[in-house]
DNA sequence: TTCGTGATAGAG
DNA sequence: TCTATCACGAAG
C-alpha cells in the first residue's frame, strides 16, 4: 500500500470538528522526511466557543472563510512557538489542534531540531511537535489534502482506543470534553487528568 | 512555580 | 500609543 493511498482526503474535515479531532487521534502526520503517530488533538469550535480564535479575533473568522477545509491554520504563540491546526467545514466549522505525536520516522531530524534525545519529549506538545517536524508560518493555509509530503495518513493499524478529556491550556470554556488522546500513550502533551469524568464534581476538585 | 517572548486586538 | 491576553515550554 503507497502512502499516496492512505491520505487523508478534504472529505475528512467537511464534518464536524469534535469529530474530526478524535478520529485524527491515531492517524499520521507526513511532513517531509518525517513521520509521526497523532497521540494528542484537540477540538475548537468557531461558533460558541470561547476558547477558539474565530471568538476573539477577526482574521481568524476571515481564515475560516477564504479557506477550504483541511487548510493548515497556523499562529506563532507567547512570542516562541507555533501552533498547527487544520480547519474543519462541516456540520460546524472548527479547527483540530495538533498538540503531540509519536515520532515514527526521521526521529533522527527531530532529536537535532529539537536538540534533544528523548524521544518521548521530542513531539509532546504542541510547541514542541511543530519544532521537531520545521512547521512554522511558511506553511499557513496550506493545503493538507493534497501533497503526499504534506498531509495525514490512515495508518496501518486502526485498533485506537482514545480518551476523551478537558482540554488543557486555555482559561475560557475549559470544560468541553474535546481533548483526545490515546489511552496509556506516553508521548502525550500532559497526562490525562481523570479517565471517567463525573458528570457534576464541584467539591473534589480543589481551587 | 516563574518567566521570556511577540503577535493580535481593543481601548484611550 | 498602551495594555491585556495568550491553544507554550524550559528552567528551577
Amino acid at each position: 500500500m503507497t502512502v499516496r493511498s492512505r491520505i487523508i482526503r478534504g472529505a475528512f474535515f467537511r464534518r464536524d470538528p469534535i469529530r474530526c479531532a478524535r478520529e485524527l487521534v491515531g492517524t499520521e502526520l507526513i511532513w517531509g522526511k518525517c513521520i509521526g503517530k497523532i497521540v494528542e488533538t484537540e477540538a475548537y469550535l468557531a461558533e460558541n466557543d470561547e476558547a477558539c480564535h474565530t471568538f476573539s479575533r477577526p482574521t481568524a473568522r476571515a481564515f475560516v472563510e477564504r479557506n477550504k477545509a483541511g487548510a493548515a491554520y497556523i499562529y506563532f504563540s507567547y512570542g516562541a512557538h507555533w501552533m498547527l491546526n487544520v480547519l474543519v467545514k462541516g456540520i460546524a466549522n472548527g479547527f483540530v489542534l495538533v498538540r503531540a505525536a509519536q515520532p515514527l520516522r526521521g526521529i533522527a531530524l527531530m532529536k537535532k531540531r529539537r536538540g534533544l534525545d528523548d524521544e518521548r519529549r521530542l513531539c509532546s506538545g504542541p510547541g514542541k511537535l511543530t519544532e521537531a517536524f520545521d512547521i512554522t508560518d511558511r506553511n499557513h493555509e496550506m493545503n493538507l489534502c493534497v501533497d503526499p509530503r504534506h498531509c495525514f495518513a490512515y495508518a496501518v493499524e486502526e485498533d485506537v482506543d482514545v480518551v476523551a478529556d478537558e482540554r488543557i491550556g486555555i482559561t475560557r470554556s475549559a470544560h468541553h470534553p474535546w481533548r483526545f488522546t490515546i489511552r496509556g500513550s506516553k508521548f502525550v502533551s500532559v497526562p490525562v487528568r481523570s479517565l471517567t469524568r463525573p458528570a457534576i464534581d464541584r467539591n473534589s476538585s480543589p481551587r
